[in-house]
DNA sequence: GACTATTCATAAGT
DNA sequence: ACTTATGAATAGTC
């Protein structure tokens, strides 16, 4: 690899001197990759941010076009889990484990994450019809806004994404509204983390519980979140 | 759309008489879309069948990649279900339903699919390690040194497969015969990993054209299937 | 189901 | 984190 590595920089630096043009390669652009464990660990961690994150995008743009219905959980290496729902993951997962397909979506996605024990059955059902929209027009610029920060999942989190709470939790209650009327398409979530506290709470939330639930809303796909922070400790994935 | 789609006639249109090339554009190649629910019935299975598709060749890439656990649960308009996991789809839902982190996980790519009801519990676990095996001699031998090198679940998990890769080796055995009965289409997993892919098989599938299953090793991702065909009637998704 | 022409995702590099 | 060049996914067609 490092003789790959070593020619990759000899063809840049062969480009750089020999062309005599404004447009300076800057980088090489994506190489292909194999896929394979990636032995570095940053590395690894990097990719599986991003990756993550294109899944649950992709995910997101399917249940809009064709109406499906999808849920996602991934563990990273280092124990956290994230999930992805549309119309949540309980639904989807009670389904697929019932075998039952009958009953009507809930229009809304969600996301959550990994809790030490049971309180998954009821955690919040929030749907980001808004976000979504208003950020389908906006789409764009907002995500770094939002992704600004530092990996939020490698944290212990704590305060942050206050504004964005905030924000998100405004969100909400206008959404209670519109969810009933909304049907299908929406996404979105972006992450910030929250609290363990906050998710703690709320042992049964009914349908449209708000309350506890982070959100993640980096780009104009749902994201979801890792409430629980038990094992926080560890600092990484 | 009418008049987008003559504009892009028309564009290619002069394309092709005003270039006097050898190169003649005969297609227009990807058109941007917006995020939305697709209209058109066909246009919309399409959409699902290949985003589905490529959907699971992510995942499948982030397992390996990064040594994650994922679980994809997708269910079409049309209720059919299709799954993806690694190691399995159960035992990440299992530990994701329960909090639960420990136990080791089983050592496979397994891929599964909806029931009409509740035989889902016992629904095949069969691989193909069949065509993973006629593949994986076309294709890559670093299988086992991906999965072997890199504990897909670098810390709780630990030395599992032995036990594990016999217990799949009996699951074949039977996947042989269900095979032959149903399903849809599968595609592969690469290099990757243990590949199994599960599905579950029905013990009544009804008529439908659709045959069952295709084992579709377009790729070098694993991908699942719709085994049971109750609701094939619908004559799609 | 297979093919391009394109858009989209992202590995590297900064 | 932000940019960029490039590998990949895929919309439209046949």
């Amino acid at each position: 690899m490092s003789k790959k590595t070593l020619h990759l920089y000899l063809s840049r630096s062969v480009s750089l001197s020999t062309m005599n043009n404004k447009k300076v390669k800057t980088t090489q652009g994506r190489q292909k990759i194999d896929i394979k464990k990636i032995e570095n660990i940053s590395n690894r961690q990097v990719t599986f941010s991003k990756r993550r994150a294109g899944l649950f995008k992709k995910a997101s743009e399917l249940c809009i076009l064709s109406g499906a219905q999808v849920a996602i959980i991934v563990k990273s290496p280092g124990r956290r889990t994230f999930a992805f729902g549309h119309p949540n993951v309980d639904s989807v997962i009670d389904r697929y484990l019932a075998g039952n397909n009958s009953g009507a979506a809930a229009s809304q996605t969600c996301f959550a994450s990994n809790y030490p024990s049971e309180f998954n059955e009821h955690y919040a059902q929030i749907s980001k019809e808004l976000e979504f929209e208003k950020k389908r027009s906006t789409m764009i610029e907002e995500s770094k806004v939002a992704y600004g920060g530092g990996l939020w999942w490698d944290e212990p989190i704590d305060g942050l994404g206050l504004a964005e709470l905030e924000q998100y939790a405004a969100a909400l209650e206008e959404l209670k509204k519109n969810v009933a009327m909304r049907a299908d398409e929406l996404m979105l979530v972006k992450a910030a983390s929250v609290p363990s506290s906050m998710f703690a709470m709320n042992p049964n939330v009914s349908s449209d519980g708000l309350g506890d639930y982070v959100i993640d809303q980096a780009n104009d796909f749902g994201d979801s979140i890792v409430p629980i922070g038990y094992d926080f400790g560890h600092g990484h994935l």
